[in-house]
DNA sequence: CAGGAGTTACTGGTCTGGCCAGTAATGAGA
DNA sequence: TCTCATTACTGGCCAGACCAGTAACTCCTG
């Protein structure tokens, strides 16, 4: 009831006061976000920005750093064909992003497992009843590719399987689905790579690995969703669980298979 | 086959000038993920820091920016007892991220609201799995609330029910599912505020937005997660489905309802 | 005439040194 | 003892300079 406050009051919002730069930053993220700044366009030179905003060149250099650091624009020094680059999108600096909740929060390795779960189970199940023929024919392929290079060794396996779930990621049509699997897959690896150094190296880890994905597959190639989520869900912590703490493994396993019925 | 390449050669990556600030924002950066620097505490002040990097000011603040610009310091003009103070964590840089996604990647309001009915139907089905006595205490006190709000009217309609989705959402025990949930919901505000003001001061929308509520969390106190999830995401198509273009509300619609099973 | 190498005119990267404005502790006055 | 001005810091900005890259231009050579 505290909250009374305002029912249709003007309602405040904390002033602080407005820097140069945020103003700068602000502006082009904007016309970027507007769109009258497409990917691949430049902004003038610094010097000419200086002019344009009234501003000195230490404000407009801190200006396109934050711009750099979000990704949006890229500098090169000694360019003379014109400023800052802008850039198409990149998952980094949300990867970046969370990659901050992460260590921020204090999720563990468990969290962050069951968080894709939650996340690749999704986007497999849309793969399965949302993709296309041509969609299908490259997951087939990219699986092709993935048995194939079990001969190769651990690293081209891992590369494989890579492309292997981007094919996946992306016949699920759905944006945001995709970059939150890229990202949550970069911090796993991170956190795992920081714990132990883990070589997968044995041919029959990556064999098993292959036959699992194979099941998945024909779940999604049956349009069946829930099973090929469910097998999603499964293969991960099958995959992930020796890096847990018992108990919380098994309460994983039990997520990944006796929910079917989540979303 | 292209990406023969190297099995075990020595793997390079390509080469980028470091420049100055980059490299004190990654020390920076490094020292606070690894808890050396902790919220609350503060940097020495950029005089200061000139000496320790032996760099010059300028430099320092093209650093601090960037810190800044991603919420991890903030600095204040005039602060005599040091330099800027390491933040806790806030999710609005994941929100300005997964904002530039969406612009960028064009993701359009549909996606949005699928994406947030994964994400919520996740964290509503743990909430109904995973939640303490307490939590449950807290979920149906912020359902008393918001009850008791719609005669206040919509607006405080809309902060009551905000806190009651983070009730659920402390429930779940996700950090990482209660920081996407914000996120998403912030964009989806954005995105429908974009396209045109609504007002549903109607307080018959109300009544029944709150009855669909108290129906879900019926299904969690039951711990029954699969109907607590399906429950959630057709609350949010019914919502916001006439927002959307027929068609693609009519398939989430069924991606709500039925779809008991993905996860 | 064509091609390659040096010149040149830009670019960003960084530094120096300075001024102003805000903040808070300090110390002097009531 | 309390209040208020002083003071010594802070960050926010600016001006001007130098260096180092890049790429276009030009000129010289074959």
């Amino acid at each position: 009831m505290q909250h009374e406050a305002s029912a249709d009051r003007p309602t405040f919002i904390p002033a602080r006061p407005v820097r140069a730069y945020e103003s700068i930053v602000r502006q082009i993220e904007d016309a970027i976000y507007r769109g009258e700044l497409r990917p691949g366009q430049r902004l003038p030179s610094e010097r000419e920005m200086t002019a344009q905003f009234a501003v000195s060149r230490p404000t407009v250099r801190e200006a396109l750093r934050v711009l750099e650091s979000s990704g949006l624009v890229r500098s090169r020094q000694g360019d003379a064909t014109g400023g800052a680059k802008v850039q198409p999108f990149s998952p980094d600096n949300l990867r970046r992003s969370m990659t901050a909740l992460v260590h921020l929060e204090q999720s563990d390795l468990a969290d962050v497992v069951q968080f894709r779960m939650i996340i690749e189970g999704s986007t497999t199940y849309l793969a399965a009843t949302e993709h296309t023929e041509e969609e299908l024919a490259r997951m087939l392929d990219a699986h092709k590719r993935l048995a194939a290079s079990i001969a190769r060794g651990h690293e081209a396996f891992s590369r494989a399987d890579v492309e292997f779930h981007q094919t996946i990621a992306e016949a699920a049509h759905s944006g945001l689905l995709r970059v939150c699997n890229e990202v949550a897959r970069g911090v796993v690896a991170n956190l795992i790579e920081s714990k132990l150094s883990f070589t997968s190296d044995s041919e029959q880890l990556m064999r098993d690995s292959c036959a699992r994905h194979e099941r998945v597959l024909g779940a999604i190639v049956a349009r069946d969703g829930e099973t090929a989520a469910r097998l999603a869900r499964e293969d991960m912590i099958d995959h992930f669980g020796r890096f847990l703490p018992e108990e919380r493994a098994a309460r994983l396993r039990v997520f990944a298979s006796r929910v079917p019925p989540i979303l």
